[in-house]
DNA sequence: TGTACATCAGTGAACGCGCGTTCACTGATGTAC
DNA sequence: TGTACATCAGTGAACGCGCGTTCACTGATGTAC
């Protein structure tokens, strides 16, 4: 039922957006520029008006596109290594998964996890997706928790109104994971993309040349920070 | 012996060093225009070209300002807190300076730690400011070692690559902290700058409302993940 | 199956804008004797 | 202290460039009868 135009069409709108992602890997995000991507497709510039209505739109796309593309990996992820391997070889199986992906596609992880691109405000569409990834990490945990395999205690006083929030993140996405271990899994998560973005953005040039050891020795240690220790 | 026009001179190029910074402020560093700081200050735009050579050298000038600026906070922070003050309160100091400083020059922040200016490359001139701050976490970390704060213990299988990377890193600042403490330390400062990117990025939007007791809470878990645990 | 009409993709010119950088110049500030 | 010259800050015009977006248009593709 679907016609030779709207085949064409969706054709088009994904070759727009390859374009605008070549784009983007070569002169960042902020020097997308509609006209270029018209000339690569040797289209006329405001022929792309057909796609997308502004460039604002079309950055919109590229960040849901980014978001929903590391989601998916850290799904696949979460279903290639199942709940019976353990909650440290899921969570490093997961970290090397976002890895992978962000140092496959750096201008992707940029444009979802760096400096936000001036000018632009993220509409309301970016929320479900941008938030896939971290669910995943929750399930985890989740996972992890009721297997036994996660560190359930060492409770630390905690402000009130960060009690509150967890609170409030708790019921959002449905998972009983106690206040500490939710600390901890957040502490550990912004250390795994932490990592991943000093590599990226440069930041251990001068130390690390082996970032793939060194990414997979510091995962390895954010698990064990949100694990059971294992007795010696 | 400084003459009038040596005088004017410093203080322009100061002027226009505040006004490209305002300008980052609004509208991000890949927007940074001579033409628009020169007409801020009421000069003709190719005035500047007396100050600075070219678009890339007001940007660099402005990052190293900005790794000087946050590394001056950071040494203040040092001073503050003296070493009898025991490593956690020293390394809270530093972590809570750190984001009180990037707090109020969020723009400043992530010209530094966000994703890289596009078509910019940093030159040699910024690697040494760059290190000013890390140093301070070594040297905290080396203090609270040499006090007993500081858990040397709990050494972990490591990749050849990483121990050699740490060993080079060790020889380089010039202090002797070991392999295992220096990785821990390194993954809670990684932590330490995520989390501060984590929020003045957007990404706790959602999340996270006081941003200050939450950021409290996780810096002082950064801390313990250094320190000597201590007995219950 | 064929025709009349509606839909839509893509064109090309134009609007008004801002950018970095160069260059020959004027006139003020500094320096050496 | 005064003069002659050198240095340097700032001017204004120009170069050549790219940008997002609008608009009236042509001609192909789809749809309803």
């Amino acid at each position: 039922m679907t016609t030779a135009r709207a085949r064409a069409r969706a054709e088009l709108t994904l070759e727009i957006k390859e374009s605008a992602r070549r784009q983007i890997a070569e002169e960042g995000a902020s020097a997308l520029s509609l006209r270029a991507v018209a000339r690569e497709l040797g289209m006329v510039s405001s022929a792309l008006y057909r796609y997308f209505p502004s460039r604002d739109a079309l950055l919109t796309a590229l960040i849901v596109d980014a978001f929903d593309a590391v989601g998916e990996v850290a799904e696949q992820a979460e279903r290639d290594t199942p709940a019976r391997r353990g909650f440290v070889a899921r969570w490093v199986a997961l970290g090397s998964a976002v890895r992978g992906w962000a140092v496959a596609r750096p201008h992707d992880y940029a444009l979802i996890y760096g400096s936000p691109v001036p000018g632009y405000a993220a509409p309301a569409d970016t929320v479900d997706p941008a938030a896939r990834v971290s669910l995943v990490a929750l399930r985890v945990v989740a996972d992890g928790l009721a297997a036994g395999d996660v560190d359930p205690g060492g409770e630390r006083p905690m402000p009130r109104a960060t009690h509150c929030e967890l609170t409030r993140l708790r019921d959002g996405v449905g998972l009983p994971i106690p206040d500490e271990v939710l600390a901890r899994t957040l502490l550990a998560w912004s250390a795994v993309l932490g990592g991943i973005s000093y590599e990226l953005f440069g930041h251990l040039h001068e130390i690390v040349a082996d970032h793939e050891a060194y990414f997979g020795h510091q995962l390895q240690r954010t698990a064990l920070l949100v694990a059971r220790p294992t007795p010696p």
